[in-house]
DNA sequence: CAAAATTCAATTGCACGCAAATTAATTTTG
DNA sequence: CAAAATTAATTTGCGTGCAATTGAATTTTG
């Protein structure tokens, strides 16, 4: 036996422990983040996902639903009703594509663009919140980064 | 300028890409788990979340609904509904406390314990999924527990 | 070029997740 | 001991999140 283990290993009982489960850990870091988040968005009106999608304009504007979808990994039936409720929040502003009829294209509010500078003072927030230094915050992320690609790589091809 | 930066100093611009974010990071994992984990549950009927209250109930068993709320990190508003369908599924019994009728003790039934054996396939499945060893499983889980403390550990007292 | 297939957004149905209100039981305290 | 406060679970309302369906527009192809 190598001094090597993995998954393949004999799992003992304690490893069924809410405590040894690594999504469990990731579940809970999740809600954690939604939880820091509420009472700086709430000054805005703003849900987390809503904020994420801003986010996203901020980086790059006027994107179709689904090429926000892709950036976020929100399907249609998540943004069609968020993006609706973005734009009664004056936030984004959505009209369909003339060159296809089929794409709606959302688009930054001045309301939309104007709130990126006070979302610096969120991030601040959060990032004291997180209590961890710009470094450690980067190879946590690297690290979330390659498990959620290697998760989203499909099923169980070893 | 010294060579620590901290979140105190002048963010760029760049900050505030998507990709950046480390609480984007941690969301994108925990929805990337959820979907790995949704073929493994389907098998049971289970949701991923009720999941998590039988690993709860596997490692203690008779459990109220508040105890099991601090466990998972859930308030009886979300639990109430989703212990209603863990029983109608099956997998375990409600019952009010005879001494002290507020409470409702939740109890594996015999086709909960039985999923206990079962559940180590669907560990195993997680982990080749997953792509990462025991070592850094752990590596991984222990520095989330410790951001998770820290987001929880209260609104910006810096 | 017209029928079939594809694409995109919206809609529907179900299950979280959380805040706030409700109800019932227990504990505190005046 | 009775009124007030507290506690536990349920219910309600709203916003995700996802699968599946629908409907309109575009592209492919026979």
């Amino acid at each position: 036996m190598a001094n090597k283990a993995t998954h393949s290993d004999i799992i003992p009982e304690e490893a069924l422990t809410l405590g040894k489960q690594l999504c469990f850990a990731v579940y809970s870091a999740a809600h954690a983040f939604n939880r820091a988040y509420k009472p700086l968005l709430d000054r805005f009106g703003l849900t987390y996902p809503q904020y994420l999608v801003l986010l996203a304009l901020w980086q790059q504007d006027e994107m179709t639903v689904k090429r926000i979808g892709e950036e976020i990994g929100l399907d249609s039936g998540t943004l069609s009703p968020l993006l609706k409720r973005l734009e009664a929040a004056g936030y984004v502003g959505r009209q369909r594509d003339p060159s296809d009829e089929r794409q709606v294209i959302v688009r930054l509010t001045d309301k939309g663009q104007e709130l990126k500078s006070e979302a610096f003072g969120i991030l601040m927030g959060i990032g004291k919140a997180s209590g961890c230094s710009l470094k450690e915050a980067e190879e946590i992320r690297e690290t979330l980064h390659q498990l959620t690609r290697q998760l989203n790589s499909g099923p169980g091809e070893d």
